[in-house]
DNA sequence: ACGACGACTGGAACCGGTTCCAGCGTGTTT
DNA sequence: AAACACGCTGGAACCGGTTCCAGTCGTCGT
């Protein structure tokens, strides 16, 4: 391995010298720095990233916490951070907490020491432990907010609003939410968001309850949904929206026909299936390229590095598709068939 | 920052000794190893990581270069890779090249210098690339295979001999093959195997061409399957499988009935569409988790770290689903239905 | 009781860079 | 022509650990 020592020798220059004309810093003749970038080039010098970062104090390095990365909205977020990162000069650290609490504060704790900041990316950690580890001031959320912590996370009400405005527009009156885990920072924003679309009226929406945020989770769900009579289900998700339909698609029930969905995320599975999900899109990936700008402007960052909010809120987009339609007429009210099959 | 001399002050002894009770080296009495050790800990001591890299040489740090982490195939890898990497003590360095071949050279050459070793997951590289930079012997490859460079790869002959003899025993005689890209490895390695099958009669593969291997190239495939009068498509891996099933069903021939299909890769979204996917299963996340292993044991090691061969080659399974069936008689041959629909 | 041996301890060198500071040479000012 | 300022240069300290090596102390054997 060639070291810095080996360049300044080989150039004729002292160490001090060399340094400077690599890391471009002033104070070196032209002739000088031109002389040593050529002569590190051709002895193939890498810089030793341990010894720089003992040095300057500056690792070059994010850290992402996740629950899950073979989940595709968490590995889009991850694409979003990767990508952000190394425009910055920067590498990233992936930690997947196989969506446990308990892992989650110790991988944070454990990173914290390896990165210049952490993206984590929907804790299920409480909101106390949260606040202690953030107390840093090198955190930053994402798909969640907590006071005092920088976070990047989406405009969920308006999205809530845009799916119910489409449904309601299509005629539904019954409306039911198959909801995520009562735990879930995100399924409380939801059923916020619903609440306050409540007209007091008829046009309350059916709470169908906490369901898994999978694909069974939405199977469950999608019976409870037809026995209240709802003809359209909001999901807290595309997976527990993807379980409603193959539900439905079950028990000979058309979505997109006599029953809408609606899901949330824009998943890629989305549009693979028969009916296409109209779904709420998050910017998923640009939530990740937002979190690393808010840790501050990498190495490699330019003059232009704007000081960000310290928190950002991206707008989302209901996607139609072809799961919902216009809602079928009294007569023909939606009914299971009566010969059930089963998967 | 509270550092190791602080440490050794406080506990009162000196920094070699502090040092060799944390590291918990020999030439410590039992004494003072607790006492440092209880200091440390009173005192918030975190070891400084790129201090230790400097005098150990070791990062404690593994690289995954990968074409797209929002791809399933490889997020399931990089799971793998995550989970067995944490066993052992190291962190993961995740780059994303975009599938692309310049990227990729580059990315590993980078990494090269922050991590002990390097997984590069399916590389786009050239084979002459690949050996110079994998001459360090700090790299191992993920379903791919090169002279000299350890590998983790899977039993693709086989799970295509399963997939075959699967659709033959269902009667199906015209069986074709979507293929992936002509570049790839792995569609390289399915061909050589479909043509080894080849009994020299009626039962010879039909090739379809070479299509991308994402859904859009499945939905490409299908009509040339039609066309082409099979009764069963064998394809490049699920995207493009999916494809194909959205496809027929859009031209109004039942999959799993008239025409029989089979994927690869096993991705989540097999499960989800209707009717499910039948598809070679790769054991992703293993293949992760061994090539972490070829590259060595980790700090955390124990003393049983076996010395692996350098090439693995794990074992696949047909998981049969509700997209195969037998073959249909010929009199009800499948034709395409007059109304096409087009989603 | 004396010498040898072994376990433990601490001073100091070292890993590979960055940066402070003093010194030097040249060009400019008065 | 002398003094001064400024840009470039190199020696050396430093970042936070690990580890070599010499030294100290206590213990055991004879």
């Amino acid at each position: 391995m060639v070291t810095l020592r080996e360049v300044a020798r080989a150039a004729g220059v002292s160490l001090a010298t060399a340094s400077r004309a690599l890391s471009d810093a002033p104070h070196v003749s032209a002739g000088n720095r031109e002389h040593v970038v050529r002569t590190a080039r051709e002895l193939g010098y890498r810089p030793h990233h341990a010894a720089r970062t003992l040095t300057t104090g500056s690792t070059a390095t994010v850290g992402l916490v996740l629950p899950d990365l073979a989940n595709p909205f968490f590995a889009t977020v991850a694409k979003g951070v990767q990508g952000r990162a190394r425009e910055t000069g920067r590498e990233v650290i992936v930690a997947d907490t196989d969506e446990d609490a308990a892992q989650e504060h110790e991988q944070v704790a454990r990173l914290l020491g390896r990165v210049d900041g952490l993206v984590l990316c929907s804790p299920r950690m409480p909101a106390d432990a949260l606040a202690a580890l953030t107390a840093t001031g090198r955190v930053v959320l994402v798909n969640r907010e907590a006071p005092g912590v920088p976070s990047v996370s989406f405009d969920v009400p308006d999205g809530v609003r845009q799916a119910v405005d489409h449904l309601r527009a299509l005629g539904h009156e019954a409306v039911a939410y198959a909801g995520g885990p009562r735990s879930s920072w995100s399924d409380a924003e939801r059923r916020t968001a619903l609440d306050a679309l409540d007209d007091g009226g008829a046009r309350r929406t059916i709470d169908l309850g906490a369901f898994r945020p999978t694909h069974g989770g939405g199977v469950q769900a999608a019976d409870l949904a037809l026995a209240a009579g709802a003809t359209a289900v909001l999901c807290f998700n595309d997976l527990v929206a993807l379980g409603v339909l193959a539900r439905l698609h079950a028990r000979g029930v058309r979505a997109g026909r006599d029953v809408s969905v609606v899901g949330f995320d824009d998943v890629p599975a989305a549009t693979l299936v028969t009916p296409a999900l109209t779904t709420v899109a998050l910017p998923l990936a640009r939530a990740g390229r937002d979190a690393v700008d808010l840790l501050g402007p990498g190495p490699d960052a330019g003059s232009d590095a704007g000081l960000a909010a310290a928190h950002r809120r991206l707008p989302v987009e209901l996607v139609v598709r072809a799961s919902t339609a216009p809602a079928p007429s009294r007569s023909t009210a939606p009914a299971a068939d009566p010969e059930v099959v089963i998967r």
